[in-house]
DNA sequence: TTGTAGGCGTTATCAA
DNA sequence: TTGATAACGCCTACAA
């Protein structure tokens, strides 16, 4: 049996809505009064029991995050800045790893004031069916148009990459990345569009798909345009763990960055820095991300008004992984 | 504003707390009047306020998991057998991220029936002095004596493989594992303990300590003991992550498992059947473990007594990825 | 078989 | 400056 206000009460020597203002640091109670009550909650272990006051304040001051791909690793650093930035507005995520339909069930029974899902993890659900009394706020598809949407504009950063790289004098770029990925399939888009090509298939050898994203497979797609006859010189990879792979390929095959090829990679993670190489990068920053996913989560729980969709637009950060070509 | 038992009672016609029986399908509602207020709530998308159940029947049917480590693959697959094992008893699991300590206070003010807190993320917390009026479980690390602990003996499990390469005629026995994590120190005590060795020094050309428990670190440790004139005939990997290194390193190597070389690895998950090998291992089945923490979960809950204490024996799990080796 | 009333721990409003 | 009291949504005796 846990202590509650009325415990307190009892052992100041007050009552208890003395002890509630007390604890909520009202001005309507003395100093002493005050003092004397915090100290004794504190010796007895006092929580504030949750339950009660959200069901009296109609707010728990808690973020629901709907997480069914524990495994997934990149957007695990998202959820922990966001965490982070709402802890400093008193507010608390919390995690739910069952599928999204029925975590956001589970979090509408609990009354969170918003609730997170990211749609990187797609069990492929009607979003338009979803009934919640209670805002969402999406991270990574446009699924619901009641419901604000936050996403990145994979397609844009990719033809910044390669538009830079033909700026530069590049002419035989190539596209690493897993286009059975929805996601990877915009990032090629974008490389389609800035090479002015209709489809995958007008060139074949400087699109290289993998057969998944792990740095193995960025290695082997690398290894194999690499090791092959064809005169490329540049390489836009399409995630930071293919990258990895690739970087590992290069320097088997002892080819110097930036100036026996160039990389540019496409992420949103600072995990770039612990890197061999320091690589040019295009994407939006992930603390912009989790910036305004956390401004998003916010104005809508004080019912403030917020964009229906939110498409962040990605930035090239050019460090010395190209090198200008010559025809 | 959501819907409550009330707004349904309107609908119906009846009261308030029949419908609360109703939907606690109490036979003490008429089959008809039941049938309708079912209905009712239905099509009004009723959800159960979780903080006024809680409140009054002082259990809200949640077990709250400390989860400082995101990233960590691993445990995820526990949480998530955990979190199913639990579903099926009608409990529900909610994570948090933060740190052990705000995590519990967190947990308790939101009044879950217990807490579930992995060992394996040790932010250095004085566990003896958590205060918490809920019970916890831990798992991975024996940390209070308050609450009851389940572990996995990784001593016994390593000693157990070393034994078995010693038993079919290995000697040049090598550990691939990172002796700065403690966990992974047991194992080496283990590996120690069947290869009658006082300490790591007097052998060490045959253990190889990695820098980290990623999969490029095994690659390196196998690499680097591999290219050596050292006449190892068994490796033995402290995690699975280091297993895909080795493997990796023996397939660039082109040795043949477990024809030139014999690997055990520990490990307590399923993966292993998608490798390219189908390896020996050693551990406990991640299906016990899951099955272990949910049962003593629900028996704390339940108020029925729990050990305090314990500790899964690992078992070996014999495939042909080791050769007899005759002297 | 249904309805009424009291209480769970808290906050908020008013009265003292 | 403090204390009493009514909510919040739900459950459960007990009364009708």
């Amino acid at each position: 049996m846990s202590v509650t206000i009325k415990d307190i009460a009892k052992h100041a020597g007050v009552s208890y809505s003395t002890v509630s203002k007390a604890l909520r640091d009202s001005p309507l109670v003395k100093k002493p009064t005050k003092t004397k009550i915090l100290k004794i909650a504190e010796e007895l272990g006092y929580q504030p029991n949750v339950a009660a006051r959200s069901l009296v304040q109609k707010k728990s001051f808690t973020v629901g995050v709907v997480w069914p791909s524990v495994e997934r690793v990149a957007p695990a650093i998202l959820i922990t800045q966001i965490n982070d930035l709402l802890e400093k507005h008193s507010y608390t995520t919390l995690l739910s790893i069952n599928k999204t339909e029925s975590a956001i069930a589970t979090f509408n029974r609990f009354q969170v004031d918003a609730i997170l899902v990211f749609g990187e993890n797609e069990d492929a659900i009607q979003h338009s069916t979803i009934k919640s009394t209670i805002p969402i706020v999406y991270y990574g598809i446009q699924a619901n148009s009641r419901f604000p949407t936050i996403d990145v504009n994979r397609r844009i950063a990719i033809k910044l990459a390669a538009n830079y790289l033909q700026d530069i004098g590049h002419q035989h770029i190539a596209f690493i990345g897993d286009l059975t990925d929805p996601l990877q399939k915009d990032k090629l888009t974008g490389f389609l569009e800035a090479m002015k090509l209709d489809n995958e298939l007008e060139l074949p050898n400087f699109i290289i798909p993998t057969k998944g994203l792990e740095v193995y497979d960025g290695y082997l797609a690398a290894k194999n345009l690499l090791s092959q006859d064809i005169p490329v010189t540049a390489i836009i990879s399409g995630s930071y763990d293919l990258t990895r792979g690739i970087l590992r390929a290069t320097s088997e095959l002892s080819l110097k960055i930036p100036d026996d090829l160039s990389i540019i990679s496409y992420d949103n993670i600072p995990q770039f820095e612990n890197l061999e190489v320091q690589l040019t990068t295009v994407g939006v920053p992930i603390s912009r991300i989790s910036q305004k996913i956390s401004e998003t989560l916010l104005a809508i729980m004080e019912d403030e008004p917020v964009d229906e969709t939110i498409i962040l637009d990605p930035e090239l950060n050019i460090i010395d992984s190209c090198s200008p070509v010559n025809k």
